[in-house]
DNA sequence: ATCACTTCTTGACCTACATCAATGTACAAT
DNA sequence: ATTGTACATTGATGTAGGTCAAGAAGTGAT
């Protein structure tokens, strides 16, 4: 069984029904309280999603499946944690949402239009860790190196390899190595 | 030569003096622009710091560095990127901050009095992250597994070990092994 | 009670990357 | 020109953690 295979696999057994809303406390803004069944998913990579969910009780993951089908858990969210996929509105999640219990979410709209630019900021920030973090986690140090390229083309020509090596987490001798791999295959 | 010689001797190198203020902007939002040359500190791991760094031109970047004395790089910050350690103002900074090239700064006192209750949650979120990437990059995975514990106690409780080792970024397999070690040493 | 299912553990083996040591190379200081 | 210093490369070897496969143990459904 190949990857692909495995991760067809995996992904198929996500497709089940969302979740559904038991109670609208107030319409006006946005805000519904639902229940979720341990299991159930609330947000699929890929989606456009503009959720945000407030756990009142029970504890909700996000987390990311890499192409081989490994799962890759990026946060746990206990009672009164906030839980989202740092997306913005148009761009398609990166992260699975689901409960590990069953669960009291509220639920609101992320406000892109309350967002000041120095929240839009933060936001921002937070959405490069997010991604260094699933990064770090499931890619292995030339798929690292190789998306720093492409991310930050200035900066490879400004830096000592040292320091490209100590971002990306490995030693200068293994990123030496791994260059030249990359450049002998093409 | 220990691990802890090797240690006293980078952070020997690193006690050198603080940058030196040019030009005074604007006193009352207490706003400065300094240059720095290359190689300067303009902040130290274990300080006590509220500043926040604009990089006009040049290029900064902020660091750990590891009980081994070795630097882990947390962030790259050229023109226009804001560069900050994410600690509050009584607890001690865990990066360093330097230039890699000769930079002109804009140096911001960070404001805790402006944080709403909503930009603060943004900031303890980057906080939780920034100390996650770190311990990805230095931290073995028995390290990570207890800072886990301490962290999060509660979560042990509630999640199978496969969802710990996932968020760890190990497999199952290992993170039994590792508890086994653990339990064994004591 | 039994079956299916998931989780955890254990063993054997493998690999990506680290470590250590040597050499090369560029360039700044004298 | 020469020496020093920081950086990159290369080779030999080590190791943390991954992979694969096989139990064991718990848990829920029939």
């Amino acid at each position: 069984m190949t990857h692909e295979h495995i991760r067809e696999k995996v992904l198929l057994r996500l497709r089940k029904p969302l979740y559904t809303i038991l109670h609208d406390r107030n319409r006006k803004i946005k805000l519904k309280t639902i229940n979720a069944t341990k299991g159930q998913i609330l947000q699929r990579s890929g989606e456009l999603n503009t959720k945000v969910f407030t756990v009142e009780s029970g504890l909700l993951r996000s987390y990311s499946i890499d192409n081989k089908g490994k799962e890759h858990i990026y946060m746990f969210a206990p009672e009164n944690w906030i839980i989202a996929d740092n997306c913005e509105g148009d761009i398609p999640c990166d992260l699975y949402i689901d409960a590990i219990e069953d669960s009291t979410i509220t639920v609101t709209e992320k406000d892109f239009t309350k967002l000041t630019s120095d929240r839009k900021s933060l936001v921002k920030r937070i959405n490069v860790l997010q991604k260094r973090v699933i990064m770090l986690m499931s890619s292995s140090a030339v798929e690292r190196y190789q998306h720093f390229v492409e991310t930050y083309p200035d900066i490879i020509q400004r830096v000592p390899q040292r320091m490209i090596a100590s971002y990306l987490g490995i030693t200068p001798e293994a990123l030496s190595r791994l260059r030249k791999e990359i450049s002998k295959n093409k």
